[in-house]
DNA sequence: CTCAGTGTTCAGTG
DNA sequence: TCACTGAACACTGA
Protein backbone atom coordinates (compact mmCIF):
# COMPACT_ATOMS: atom_id res chain seq x y z
CA UNK A 1 0.00 0.00 0.00
CA UNK A 2 2.45 2.91 1.06
CA UNK A 3 3.63 5.17 -1.09
CA UNK A 4 3.12 8.99 -1.15
CA UNK A 5 -0.58 8.93 -2.13
CA UNK A 6 -1.38 6.17 0.11
CA UNK A 7 0.33 7.59 3.72
CA UNK A 8 -0.89 11.12 2.31
CA UNK A 9 -4.48 9.90 2.83
CA UNK A 10 -4.27 8.08 5.56
CA UNK A 11 -2.73 11.19 6.82
CA UNK A 12 -5.78 13.33 6.18
CA UNK A 13 -8.19 10.40 7.52
CA UNK A 14 -6.04 10.59 10.68
CA UNK A 15 -6.72 14.05 11.04
CA UNK A 16 -10.38 14.38 10.75
CA UNK A 17 -10.61 11.37 13.03
CA UNK A 18 -8.78 11.92 15.98
CA UNK A 19 -7.14 15.88 15.59
CA UNK A 20 -7.72 17.49 19.02
CA UNK A 21 -9.18 14.46 21.13
CA UNK A 22 -7.50 12.97 23.77
CA UNK A 23 -5.60 9.21 24.35
CA UNK A 24 -8.23 7.45 26.53
CA UNK A 25 -6.77 4.09 26.67
CA UNK A 26 -4.07 2.22 24.69
CA UNK A 27 -3.25 -1.30 23.40
CA UNK A 28 0.32 -2.36 22.75
CA UNK A 29 0.72 -5.74 21.28
CA UNK A 30 4.42 -6.30 21.77
CA UNK A 31 6.47 -6.51 18.96
CA UNK A 32 10.15 -5.97 19.55
CA UNK A 33 10.47 -5.29 15.91
CA UNK A 34 8.25 -3.13 15.14
CA UNK A 35 8.57 -0.56 18.13
CA UNK A 36 11.98 -1.09 17.70
CA UNK A 37 12.99 -2.69 20.99
CA UNK A 38 10.74 -0.21 23.04
CA UNK A 39 9.00 -1.73 25.65
CA UNK A 40 4.88 -1.90 25.41
CA UNK A 41 4.97 0.21 28.67
CA UNK A 42 7.24 2.68 27.20
CA UNK A 43 5.67 3.07 24.37
CA UNK A 44 1.64 2.82 25.86
CA UNK A 45 2.78 6.13 28.47
CA UNK A 46 3.72 8.22 25.27
CA UNK A 47 0.38 8.01 24.01
CA UNK A 48 -1.64 8.25 27.43
CA UNK A 49 -3.39 11.01 28.03
CA UNK A 50 -1.92 12.76 25.52
CA UNK A 51 -3.83 14.82 22.98
CA UNK A 52 -3.32 14.54 19.47
CA UNK A 53 -2.21 18.52 17.76
CA UNK A 54 -1.69 17.09 14.18
CA UNK A 55 -0.56 14.55 12.36
CA UNK A 56 2.31 15.53 10.04
CA UNK A 57 3.81 13.68 6.94
CA UNK A 58 7.52 13.54 5.04
CA UNK A 59 7.67 10.90 2.31
CA UNK A 60 6.22 7.75 3.53
CA UNK A 61 7.17 8.31 6.98
CA UNK A 62 3.65 10.14 9.26
CA UNK A 63 4.07 11.19 13.10
CA UNK A 64 1.81 12.23 16.22
CA UNK A 65 2.15 15.55 17.44
CA UNK A 66 1.54 15.37 20.99
CA UNK A 67 1.14 17.49 24.12
CA UNK A 68 4.19 16.08 24.99
CA UNK A 69 7.45 14.51 23.61
CA UNK A 70 8.64 11.96 22.05
CA UNK A 71 6.40 11.91 19.74
CA UNK A 72 5.59 9.02 17.88
CA UNK A 73 6.89 8.20 14.29
CA UNK A 74 5.18 5.68 11.70
CA UNK A 75 6.19 3.85 8.57
CA UNK A 76 4.05 1.24 6.76
CA UNK A 77 6.92 -0.75 5.49
CA UNK A 78 5.60 -2.77 2.74
CA UNK A 79 1.66 -3.68 3.81
CA UNK A 80 1.45 -1.56 6.78
CA UNK A 81 -2.33 0.39 7.82
CA UNK A 82 -3.85 2.37 9.91
CA UNK A 83 -7.88 1.86 10.37
CA UNK A 84 -10.43 4.21 12.26
CA UNK A 85 -12.76 1.85 13.62
CA UNK A 86 -16.14 2.74 16.38
CA UNK A 87 -15.32 -0.56 17.91
CA UNK A 88 -12.25 -2.20 19.35
CA UNK A 89 -10.39 -5.10 17.39
CA UNK A 90 -10.93 -8.27 19.34
CA UNK A 91 -7.67 -9.71 20.97
CA UNK A 92 -7.53 -12.51 18.43
CA UNK A 93 -7.39 -9.81 15.64
CA UNK A 94 -4.13 -10.64 13.43
CA UNK A 95 -1.03 -7.75 12.91
CA UNK A 96 -2.53 -5.73 15.44
CA UNK A 97 0.35 -3.38 16.99
CA UNK A 98 -1.07 -0.04 18.73
CA UNK A 99 -5.03 0.48 19.66
CA UNK A 100 -5.61 4.15 20.72
CA UNK A 101 -9.10 4.47 22.23
CA UNK A 102 -9.79 8.54 21.65
CA UNK A 103 -11.85 10.33 24.22
CA UNK A 104 -14.97 10.02 22.18
CA UNK A 105 -14.61 6.17 21.70
CA UNK A 106 -12.87 6.48 18.34
CA UNK A 107 -10.27 4.08 17.89
CA UNK A 108 -7.06 4.12 15.69
CA UNK A 109 -5.54 1.07 14.92
CA UNK A 110 -2.03 0.44 13.50
CA UNK A 111 -2.03 -3.31 11.62
CA UNK A 112 1.18 -4.76 9.85
CA UNK A 113 1.16 -7.95 8.91
CA UNK A 114 4.47 -7.79 7.19
CA UNK A 115 6.45 -6.45 10.35
CA UNK A 116 8.42 -4.07 7.79
CA UNK A 117 6.62 -1.44 9.63
CA UNK A 118 7.89 0.88 12.30
CA UNK A 119 7.37 3.09 15.56
CA UNK A 120 10.31 5.27 16.39
CA UNK A 121 9.89 7.54 19.72
CA UNK A 122 11.32 11.11 18.60
CA UNK A 123 11.49 14.73 20.25
CA UNK A 124 12.43 16.52 16.72
CA UNK A 125 11.24 14.20 13.69
CA UNK A 126 11.92 16.57 10.99
CA UNK A 127 16.09 16.48 12.76
CA UNK A 128 16.06 13.23 13.59
CA UNK A 129 17.73 9.86 11.67
CA UNK A 130 15.30 8.61 9.38
CA UNK A 131 13.58 11.66 8.23
CA UNK A 132 16.43 14.15 8.87
CA UNK A 133 17.93 12.51 6.10
CA UNK A 134 15.04 12.83 3.40
CA UNK A 135 15.06 14.52 0.55
CA UNK A 136 12.82 17.11 -0.78
CA UNK A 137 8.83 15.68 -0.43
CA UNK A 138 7.84 15.54 -3.79
CA UNK A 139 4.27 16.61 -2.98
CA UNK A 140 4.90 19.30 -0.51
CA UNK A 141 8.04 20.46 -1.31
CA UNK A 142 8.80 19.47 -5.03
CA UNK A 143 12.30 20.98 -6.14
CA UNK A 144 12.16 22.88 -9.59
CA UNK A 145 13.77 21.75 -12.79
CA UNK A 146 16.83 23.18 -12.53
CA UNK A 147 17.12 21.55 -8.77
CA UNK A 148 16.35 18.36 -9.77
CA UNK A 149 19.00 18.45 -12.63
CA UNK A 150 21.44 19.30 -10.10
CA UNK A 151 20.07 16.36 -7.67
CA UNK A 152 20.95 13.71 -10.51
CA UNK A 153 22.42 14.80 -13.54
CA UNK A 154 25.44 13.39 -12.75
CA UNK A 155 24.39 10.00 -11.25
CA UNK A 156 25.86 7.04 -13.30
CA UNK A 157 22.53 5.11 -11.61
CA UNK A 158 19.56 4.20 -13.70
CA UNK A 159 16.71 7.09 -13.38
CA UNK A 160 14.63 4.49 -11.70
CA UNK A 161 16.92 3.66 -8.38
CA UNK A 162 17.43 7.59 -8.28
CA UNK A 163 13.68 8.15 -8.31
CA UNK A 164 13.43 5.11 -5.79
CA UNK A 165 16.34 6.89 -3.24
CA UNK A 166 14.57 8.57 -0.62
CA UNK A 167 17.51 10.92 0.16
CA UNK A 168 17.35 12.43 -3.14
CA UNK A 169 13.37 12.81 -3.13
CA UNK A 170 11.26 11.73 -0.67
CA UNK A 171 7.69 9.64 -1.13
CA UNK A 172 7.58 7.79 -4.57
CA UNK A 173 7.86 3.95 -4.25
CA UNK A 174 7.84 0.93 -7.34
CA UNK A 175 4.93 1.91 -8.62
CA UNK A 176 4.91 5.47 -8.76
CA UNK A 177 8.47 5.13 -10.22
CA UNK A 178 7.19 3.07 -13.20
CA UNK A 179 4.26 5.77 -13.57
CA UNK A 180 6.45 8.39 -14.07
CA UNK A 181 8.70 6.60 -16.14
CA UNK A 182 6.21 5.35 -18.51
CA UNK A 183 4.71 8.54 -19.13
CA UNK A 184 7.93 10.29 -20.14
CA UNK A 185 8.40 8.02 -22.38
CA UNK A 186 12.10 6.66 -20.57
CA UNK A 187 13.57 3.59 -20.53
CA UNK A 188 14.26 2.54 -16.57
CA UNK A 189 17.73 2.02 -17.26
CA UNK A 190 18.60 4.49 -18.61
CA UNK A 191 21.50 6.60 -16.41
CA UNK A 192 20.65 9.48 -14.98
CA UNK A 193 23.66 11.16 -16.50
CA UNK A 194 22.92 10.20 -20.16
CA UNK A 195 19.63 12.09 -19.84
CA UNK A 196 19.43 15.15 -21.65
CA UNK A 197 17.79 18.29 -20.12
CA UNK A 198 14.34 17.66 -22.16
CA UNK A 199 13.79 14.27 -20.41
CA UNK A 200 14.93 15.65 -17.24
CA UNK A 201 12.28 18.08 -17.51
CA UNK A 202 9.67 16.01 -18.61
CA UNK A 203 10.59 13.62 -15.50
CA UNK A 204 9.65 16.50 -13.14
CA UNK A 205 6.75 17.32 -14.85
CA UNK A 206 5.58 13.33 -14.29
CA UNK A 207 6.93 13.70 -10.69
CA UNK A 208 4.87 16.62 -10.08
CA UNK A 209 1.28 15.18 -12.51
CA UNK A 210 1.38 11.22 -10.93
CA UNK A 211 1.65 12.72 -7.47
CA UNK A 212 -0.88 15.26 -7.57
CA UNK A 213 -3.27 13.58 -9.24
CA UNK A 214 -3.00 10.19 -7.01
CA UNK A 215 -3.44 12.28 -4.17
CA UNK A 216 -6.26 13.94 -5.19
CA UNK A 217 -7.56 10.46 -5.88
CA UNK A 218 -7.12 9.90 -1.83
CA UNK A 219 -5.07 7.07 -3.15
CA UNK A 220 -8.26 5.40 -4.49
CA UNK A 221 -6.61 3.63 -7.50
CA UNK A 222 -9.61 2.87 -9.24
CA UNK A 223 -9.96 6.60 -9.67
CA UNK A 224 -6.49 6.79 -11.57
CA UNK A 225 -6.85 7.58 -15.45
CA UNK A 226 -7.30 4.82 -17.58
CA UNK A 227 -4.04 5.12 -19.55
CA UNK A 228 -1.91 4.46 -16.61
CA UNK A 229 0.50 1.64 -16.59
CA UNK A 230 -0.49 1.04 -12.99
CA UNK A 231 -4.00 -0.63 -14.31
CA UNK A 232 -1.91 -3.62 -16.26
CA UNK A 233 1.47 -3.72 -14.41
CA UNK A 234 0.66 -6.65 -12.02
CA UNK A 235 -0.90 -8.91 -14.58
CA UNK A 236 2.57 -10.29 -15.35
CA UNK A 237 1.10 -12.82 -18.15
CA UNK A 238 1.09 -10.90 -21.40
CA UNK A 239 0.58 -7.92 -20.04
CA UNK A 240 -0.44 -4.79 -22.29
CA UNK A 241 -0.97 -1.19 -21.90
CA UNK A 242 -4.37 0.60 -22.69
CA UNK A 243 -3.10 0.96 -26.32
CA UNK A 244 -1.85 -2.56 -26.82
CA UNK A 245 1.61 -2.59 -26.47
CA UNK A 246 3.68 -5.10 -24.43
CA UNK A 247 4.92 -4.41 -21.12
CA UNK A 248 8.14 -5.87 -20.00
CA UNK A 249 9.38 -6.98 -16.61
CA UNK A 250 12.95 -6.57 -15.57
CA UNK A 251 14.45 -5.74 -11.90
CA UNK A 252 15.89 -2.18 -11.69
CA UNK A 253 17.32 -0.49 -8.55
CA UNK A 254 17.01 -3.99 -6.82
CA UNK A 255 12.93 -4.21 -7.69
CA UNK A 256 10.82 -5.37 -10.19
CA UNK A 257 10.29 -3.11 -12.91
CA UNK A 258 7.56 -2.76 -15.18
CA UNK A 259 7.91 -0.70 -18.95
CA UNK A 260 6.98 -0.84 -22.50
CA UNK A 261 9.58 -1.04 -24.57
CA UNK A 262 7.47 0.47 -27.76
CA UNK A 263 6.98 3.64 -25.58
CA UNK A 264 10.16 4.38 -23.35
CA UNK A 265 13.62 4.50 -24.92
C1' DC B 1 5.85 -26.01 -1.99
C1' DT B 2 8.11 -21.95 -3.83
C1' DC B 3 8.46 -17.30 -4.83
C1' DA B 4 7.49 -12.49 -5.34
C1' DG B 5 6.28 -8.26 -3.14
C1' DT B 6 3.49 -0.29 -3.31
C1' DG B 7 10.41 -0.68 1.54
C1' DT B 8 14.64 0.22 4.11
C1' DT B 9 19.16 -0.89 5.79
C1' DC B 10 23.65 -2.47 5.69
C1' DA B 11 27.73 -5.05 4.14
C1' DG B 12 30.55 -5.39 0.23
C1' DT B 13 32.65 -3.60 -4.10
C1' DG B 14 35.18 -0.51 -7.09
C1' DT C 1 35.32 8.60 1.25
C1' DC C 2 31.68 8.10 -1.96
C1' DA C 3 28.32 6.05 -5.09
C1' DC C 4 26.24 2.14 -6.00
C1' DT C 5 24.54 -2.87 -5.75
C1' DG C 6 22.43 -6.76 -3.86
C1' DA C 7 21.05 -9.45 -0.01
C1' DA C 8 18.55 -9.68 4.22
C1' DC C 9 14.61 -8.83 6.85
C1' DA C 10 9.19 -11.25 7.89
C1' DC C 11 5.13 -12.88 6.31
C1' DT C 12 1.17 -13.82 3.13
C1' DG C 13 -1.01 -15.21 -0.86
C1' DA C 14 -0.75 -16.71 -5.65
Amino acid sequence: MPELPEVESFRRQIEEAIRGKTVKDVEVRPDSIVFCGESPAKVKKVFLGQKVKECKRKGKYLWLELDQKPWPVFHLGMKGFYVIAKEKPLPSAKSVKLVLEMNDGTFFVFKDPRRFGRVFLMDDPLAEKPIGYLGADVHTELPSVQELKELIGHKKAPIKSALLNQETLAGIGNWMADEILFQSGIDPHRRCCDLTPIEIKRIHSKIRSVTTLSVDAGADDSRYPASWIFHHRWGKKAGKISTGEKIKHSVVGGRTTAWVPAKQK
